[in-house]
RNA sequence: GGCGCUAUCGUCUAGUGGUUAGGACACCAGGUUUUCAUCCUGGUAACCGGAGUUCGAUUCUCCGUAGCGCUACCA
């Protein structure tokens, strides 16, 4: 077993964002393509964000797309505890290391008067920063004012001058001027540490290998690494990652797109197009097949295939892949995953085993069920579209316009007629003949017996049995429906046009 | 404003100091003996701009430009 250990450090919000996904998803890939262990640490460090049963949820819906934790709260592990606000103490005993080598100070300025002086700065168009007011009390001052009770932060002292050069795995080296940093708050007044110190400590002591995360954190990179040189340790390698952006090239936010991952669970995505999805956006196999399973993309997943450009997301794409796994499904498989959908469009009800039509109360038996879906199954692009694609099968009474059966110009009259040889050649078919193979050798004997086109026919027989200008095609309809709804259907659409 | 990241078809991307710049989605056309879908075949479509290096740059360098990110006691 290798020693490379990766993590996935989300902030528990409540919903898992589509971009979370993707980061815990490259650092899975990551860590198992390698070898490596994923660990899961929750960072509640803010309070106010903190939502009850967020972590696991989230653990829930990852391991509905196939990425399992090898440590975390739950699972347990030999570097716990894995949620921060768990581990106050341990980032208070860091925090005085910090102050105790002058890397960190005290600082007691007022929340108030650092808003002004980042205002006036910003008016005067500066860089709004801190000025290191309390950087320069004396250490003593400063443990005396603490012990009164007086509130503090703690913040970093950056050095004043220079260039740092920090590395990441993908970009290579990235300049920073040391001037241009902030001397950022650590601990904040209610004791708890920011994401900036939790993180260094954390990733230290949980002997993470690599720190695979969004390129948003690119600008805290140069702080970070400071930190691990004020430790004096070694600092795990830097994979900062692309932001996923939305149709309009901005940021994918809540209020203006899905980017809850369970509401594409909800909508009827497969985790199988999902994971292939997201994998895309930003990584491409050496090859020109782009379909692939998880252990698949495992296998042949490399760092240094990753892109560094931003990638929007694109739900045609998506759709495409559910679309195709979905049609992969086996139509045991897609009926189970379906009848939800139904059930919850009221088509369907199920009692003590039993199913059956909501809407006329028939018994349905589970392979009737199926091959109600298996009209459908090329259609579909999301598990709910079920309801729709299906629904004119479980209708007693089609409603639609007559003028819909007719063929190109045909005249009405002829129509009729052709739906009447249609009734008349179905009546003599036996119900052990009654398939849609045999059912279309009959009709299109019949058709080229009588001189007819197949248009002028089967279009009206279609329209009769569905309702529909587009739907799946008459013949498995007619099998599906069975002989005596067939020749209601069709005697019901003789009707609407006399 | 400051700092940083990024830049190949509409989108996701492959790729190279000399290529007919490749694939996938989307789109268009044709076929699969009615429609829709599936499936098959074909097609339209791209190297951000300007300098420099070079015999030759989409590729290397610089400068622009644009997009995005950060600029919290949020992550």
């Amino acid at each position: 077993m290798s020693d490379i250990r990766l993590r996935f450090a989300p902030s528990p919000t409540g919903f898992v964002h589509i971009g979370s996904l993707r980061t815990v998803l490259y650092n899975f890939l990551i860590a198992k393509s390698l070898g490596g262990k994923l660990i899961l640490r929750i960072e509640d460090t803010d309070q106010k964000r903190e939502v009850l049963g967020a972590a696991e949820h989230l653990v829930q819906v990852l391991d509905w797309v196939g990425i399992k934790f090898d440590e975390g709260p739950e699972i347990g592990g030999s570097f716990g505890p894995y949620i921060q606000s768990q581990r106050r103490e341990i980032y208070d005993q860091y925090a005085e290391r910090l102050l105790a080598t002058g890397n960190a100070y005290r600082c007691f300025c007022s929340v108030e008067r650092i808003q002004k002086l980042k205002e006036d700065l910003i008016v005067n168009k500066l860089p709004p920063r801190y000025d290191g007011t309390c950087r320069h009390i004396d250490s003593v001052v400063s443990a005396e004012r603490a012990a009164k009770g007086e509130p503090f932060t703690i913040r970093q002292a950056i050095p004043t001058e220079g260039e740092l050069v920090v590395h990441d795995e993908l970009r290579g080296d990235i300049t920073f001027k040391v001037e241009h940093l902030e001397d950022h708050v650590l601990i904040k007044t209610d004791g708890m540490p920011t994401y900036q110190f939790a993180n260094v400590i954390d990733d230290h002591l949980m002997e993470i290998t690599h720190v695979v995360r969004g390129d948003e954190w690119i600008p805290s990179f140069p702080k970070n690494i400071l930190l691990y040189r004020a430790f004096d340790w070694q600092p795990p390698k830097f994979v900062h990652i692309p932001l996923i952006l939305n149709k309009e090239g901005g940021k994918l936010s809540k209020r203006h797109s899905d980017v809850a991952v369970e509401d594409y669970k909800v909508n009827g995505y497969l985790p199988e197009a999902m994971i292939n999805f997201c994998t895309l956006l930003g990584w491409h196999p050496k090859g020109d097949n782009e379909i692939l399973s998880l252990p698949q993309i495992v296998a042949e997943f490399n760092i240094n295939n990753i892109g560094i450009s931003p990638a929007i997301f694109d739900l045609d794409k998506l759709n495409y892949f559910n679309g195709y796994y979905i049609r992969q499904l086996s139509l045991e498989d897609l009926t189970k995953k379906v009848k939800p959908y139904l059930i919850e469009a009221n088509l369907l009800a199920e009692e003590s085993g039993d199913l059956r039509n909501n809407l006329t109360g028939d018994k349905i038996s589970e392979i009737d069920l199926q091959a109600i879906v298996g009209l459908a199954r090329d259609r579909l692009k999301k598990l709910n579209e079920i309801s729709e694609l299906t629904d004119f099968i479980f209708q007693p009474k089609l409603k639609f316009e007559p003028e819909l059966l007719m063929w190109k110009n045909f005249e009405k009259p002829v129509i009729v007629k052709n739906l009447s040889l249609v009734q008349t050649w179905l009546e003599l078919v036996n119900e052990s003949s009654w398939n849609r193979n045999s059912l279309e050798e009959i009709v299109i004997k019949h058709i080229a017996d009588n001189n007819l086109t197949v248009g002028e026919v089967l279009w009206p027989m279609r329209v009769a049995l569905t309702g529909r200008k587009a739907s799946p095609g008459p013949f498995e309809v007619a099998e599906v429906l069975g002989k005596k709804s067939v020749l209601i259907r069709l005697h019901s659409a003789i009707a609407k046009l006399s």
